[in-house]
DNA sequence: GGTATTTGACCATT
DNA sequence: AATGGTCAAATACC
């Protein structure tokens, strides 16, 4: 992105964070919901308007391949039309070649009580585990639930970080095309005050404080970026009663949770393609869908606190 | 009985 | 040949 583009992008992140702030600071005091409805709205325009710039920036940089076009369609070859089961597994492995691939990590701080990965909004089955070379934890391997039903080709791999117990790397690879996704973010977008019944539904009572470190590894260089552009508020839609307990993280203090976030993209030029040129809503599906690989680094610094318990904060 | 997880085997890639 | 990713039968759970 040249600098010209990027004054104000830089702008309107500041404006989110300056808004963000204020958020926090009525925290404090008693606010009415009005109030907080409107610097609700304020952040999120912020966001769209950055994400927007991010968007054009990448339509100008880029020219996607039928690959990225259509990464789950694949040109069929003669050969495959009688297709044995052991043919179709090599299509497997050509095809995630081409998906988009990004990381997050997820650490989850002293006192958590339950092991395993926070939920991150989407229903995922195990189905396999694999011990690695180097690593003093299994690498789990995780796909979609409604696979079968839908085709959804996501997959997730979770790792245990040997440096830091208390850290999970979750690999995502593919987007999710099943309906659970699209009503995912629909709800985010458009039903706040659903997912205020949602949260208290599962009874959960929670602060959440987000911290993530955006990484972008790319051929063009490294970007990074400070401070939540893109919390993913995942755990309030989450159908959370067909998780297990284990993707929960609990606290052992005031019965609290506190999550940390570090989110890291590494993909291939087309992978990013593919990530940028995925749908608007695709905020649940991929938070890093729309950042530009070649955005400079943007230095904000803050935090960003969302406490659940507070139904008018959450939005 | 249906669904999810575990785990050894198999396959692709390097 | 070593390693990572996936399959699928066995098992566990609800």
């Amino acid at each position: 992105m040249e600098t010209g583009q990027k004054r104000p992008l830089i702008n309107e992140l500041t404006q989110g964070k300056e808004f963000t702030y204020q958020l926090k600071n009525h925290l404090d005091n008693p606010m009415s919901a009005e109030t907080c409805e409107f610097l609700v709205e304020k952040i999120l325009n912020s966001y769209e308007n950055a994400i927007s710039m991010l968007n054009r920036a990448s339509a100008i940089h880029e020219t996607p391949t039928f690959d990225e076009i259509s990464p789950s369609v694949e040109v069929s070859d003669p050969e495959d039309s009688n297709l044995s089961p052991h043919n179709s597994h090599k299509n497997v492995f050509k095809k995630r070649k081409t998906m988009a691939k990004w990381s997050e990590q997820v650490k989850v701080c002293s006192g958590s009580m339950v092991e395993g990965p926070l939920s991150d909004g989407y229903s995922w089955r195990k189905y396999g585990q694999k011990d690695i070379l180097g690593a003093n934890h299994p690498r789990a391997y995780y796909r979609c639930t409604h696979r079968n039903v839908q085709g959804c080709l996501a997959t997730k791999q979770v790792q245990r970080s040997d440096e830091d117990s208390s850290v999970f790397e979750v690999t995502y690879k593919g987007r999710h095309t099943c309906t659970h996704a699209t009503q995912l973010s629909k709800a985010l977008e458009k039903k706040p005050k659903k997912e205020e019944e949602t949260i208290h539904d599962v009874k959960m009572t929670q602060k959440i404080c987000l911290d993530r470190v955006f990484s972008f590894k790319t051929s063009k260089g490294v970007t990074t970026m400070e401070e939540g552009l893109f919390p993913s508020f995942s755990f309030a839609s989450t159908p959370i009663e067909t998780e297990k307990l284990e993707n929960l993280f609990h606290l052992g203090c005031d019965s609290t949770t506190f999550v940390a976030f570090n989110h890291t993209l590494q993909s291939s030029d087309s992978d990013l393609s593919e990530i940028m040129n995925s749908t608007p809503n695709s905020v649940t599906n991929s938070p890093l869908a729309d950042w530009d690989v070649s955005l400079d680094h943007v230095d904000i610094n803050g935090n960003f606190l969302f406490d659940i318990t507070d139904s008018e904060m959450f939005v």
